[in-house]
RNA sequence: GGGCGGUUAGCUCAGUUGGAUAGAGCGUUGGCCUCCGGAGCCAAAGGCCGUGAGUUCGAAUCUCGCACCGCCCA
């Protein structure tokens, strides 16, 4: 519609140009909108271009907004008129059907509606969650999950090829202290009353991991002491992939599917980390200074340059991510979206640093950041401490509010401002809470449907449906509202910003609760009947579509 | 001390990439079931968009200063 209007209004100026009423100039920089006005009163669409041209043509906008609806053509039958208002502003008021159009289209595409192919050839990888193995996932990675899987269904859906993955650091100081943590506990079970480190991992979930390690132990000397190297790595190895498997469960039960889990230590193994400083020197970026091996993040925007390999040997955790983000380049992927906690942030420009050095653009890596997500019952803080080992997995709330309710209300705000999940909330079945706002908004179309099933109405045939029955303006604004569904989608994902699916859906929701408490969809008059099923039908399926790229079910009853 | 994010209705938050009279939910007040699911709807009240300047036809939105809040780094 938009771009229709776009195009007739360049061919407008083209021509009033051609005819000496408007001054020749170099337009290929131009940029004007055509947008939505707040009040009816403005018209259905607007365009600002007069506003635009006014400085170009040295003429007054409304001067040069009047030639140009003297030059406009008929752009299809669906303008009715055009007007100049304000400053210069040009407003177009359609035909309503030009609008309910989209009804019937919403019906041919069915579960493709809202797909475009604006992102078709790009490759793109999305990596999130990436939580140590060291324990289960919390509320705050559930958060980093719910949306680094609706961006992937996001960016899939308007065209990209994406694949998704969970970087595991399995290769650093953790694992070790996993490992002796384990050995801790596993000593304690069989009767040492030696004091338990401080900086090691306290959680119950270590205790029943020992447990379960001890039987595995055979041989005289078990459980072994934590201060026996081989015995640490032994046991942070099987830890870890315990705890690994109850993530990818806690994920499973959560509805996400990660394409690929990818080990740092078999990056490291691999001599990925070896072949990235060989790149980096190779370019000039790497200098030894008192011993430690440092890359020039400096040249490249971050603060300070950094070290990858200190002078005990070991290399750092940046140093893995640089191999491991070149590799993702190496595999053909030219878009990197990587989301993290907030409290990473200060990482990003060392990041793009490497990137940069290695020869990409600082924008081939997007960080999308999550802040903190704040528990809470009936309003009250549920306390929580990492750090005592005392927090509320993300099983335990997925176990108590379900999927949906979970993924949807973490999908409400945008990820970069904080959170607060009331459990009691999203346990409501009521407006408090949004996702049963929305999915009874599609429960109520489909209890429709089945409605008339039962009294014998066929649906209708979506080509053949009398559109300009549907005269009342909340069923034109309902359809308009439905027809704006692909731009969100589009939207969103360029923006990276799922929480706008989640607005855009309880305003459709909305709509149609609105009208389905102020009109009758079935009725005695079948022109009428057939052409409001349509409208429902078609709510339906906006709706199944959108919370489909939330990873939220539509429900056909609760 | 440096950096990042934030500041919008009593509360929690949106604001379509700079558009016309700033929106939604909760809460408050008052209405709506003979009716396709009331898990819903309608209406009212509620605002110096933290603050001071700048950019321009036009700023909640962009730039700079300042004030608080949160986080990261030294």
């Amino acid at each position: 519609m938009k771009e229709q209007l776009r195009r007739a209004l360049l061919r407008a100026l083209q021509s009033a140009q051609a005819a000496g009423d408007l001054p020749q100039f170099d337009h290929s920089a131009l940029e004007f909108a055509i947008e939505t006005p707040r009040s009816a009163e403005h018209g259905d669409l607007a365009a600002n271009l007069a506003l635009q041209l006014a400085r170009p043509c040295r003429r007054k906008p409304r001067d040069i907004a009047e030639i140009l609806v003297r030059h406009l053509a008929e752009a299809g039958g669906i303008l009715a008129k055009a007007e100049i208002a304000g400053p210069g502003f040009i407003n177009f008021f359609l035909n309503p059907t030009a609008w309910l159009a989209a009804l019937p289209h919403i019906m041919g595409e069915g579960p493709n509606f809202g797909r475009s192919a604006w992102g078709a050839g790009r490759r793109v990888m999305v990596e999130f969650v990436s939580a140590n193995p060291t324990g289960p996932l919390h509320v705050g990675h559930g958060r980093g999950a719910a949306l680094g899987d609706a961006l992937a269904r996001l960016l899939e859906y308007v065209g990209c090829s994406v694949a998704t993955e969970y970087y595991i650091n399995d290769a650093g100081n953790q694992m070790a202290t996993l490992g002796r943590s384990l050995l801790h506990r596993a000593q304690e079970l069989a009767g040492s009353d030696q004091a338990f480190p401080d900086n090691h991992y306290k959680g119950e979930y270590i205790r029943e991991l020992a447990e379960e390690y001890l039987k595995t132990l055979t041989g005289p000397a078990a459980p072994p002491s934590p201060g026996d190297q081989a015995a640490v790595k032994a046991a942070a190895d099987w830890a870890g992939a315990k705890i690994l498997d109850g993530i990818k469960d806690d994920l499973r039960v959560f509805g996400v599917e990660i394409d690929n889990y990818y080990s740092e230590q078999s990056l490291v193994d691999r001599g990925a980390v070896r072949a990235s400083f060989d790149d980096l020197k190779a370019r000039g970026l790497m200098y030894d200074n008192e011993g430690a091996l440092w890359f020039a993040a400096s040249r490249y925007g971050d603060e300070k340059d950094r070290v990858v390999k200190r002078s005990n040997g070991e290399t750092t955790y940046f140093a893995s991510d640089i191999a491991y983000h070149r590799e993702k380049f190496e595999r053909g992927f030219d878009q990197l979206i990587d989301v993290w906690g907030a409290d990473h942030h200060g990482y990003v420009p060392r990041l793009k640093a490497a990137i940069q050095a290695l020869g990409r653009e600082p924008e081939a890596l997007q960080v999308v950041l999550v802040q903190m997500v704040s528990l809470l019952r009936g309003g009250e803080p549920v306390a929580m401490s990492t750090r005592a080992g005392e927090f509320v997995t993300l099983r335990e709330v997925v176990d108590e509010v379900g999927r949906d309710a979970a993924r949807f209300i973490f999908l409400t705000r945008r990820s970069d401002s904080p959170l607060d999940f009331d459990l009691e909330v999203a346990k409501q079945k009521s407006l408090d809470n949004p996702v049963y706002y929305v999915q009874y908004a599609h429960t109520r179309v489909m209890s429709i449907l089945r409605k008339a099933a039962e009294a014998g109405v066929n649906l209708p045939d979506p080509g053949q449906v009398d559109l300009s029955r549907l005269g009342l303006d909340e069923e034109v604004a309902l359809a308009r509202r439905l027809g704006e569904y692909p731009e969100a989608a589009l939207g969103a994902a360029q923006a990276l910003e799922p929480h706008r699916i989640t607005y855009y859906l309880n305003e459709v929701a909305g709509a149609f609760h609105s009208y389905y408490n102020a009109q009758r969809v079935l009725g005695e008059d079948a022109g009428l009947t057939a052409a409001r099923l349509l409208l429902s039908q078609a709510v339906g399926q906006v709706l199944r579509n959108g919370l489909g790229l939330l990873g939220v079910s539509a429900p056909e009853a609760m």
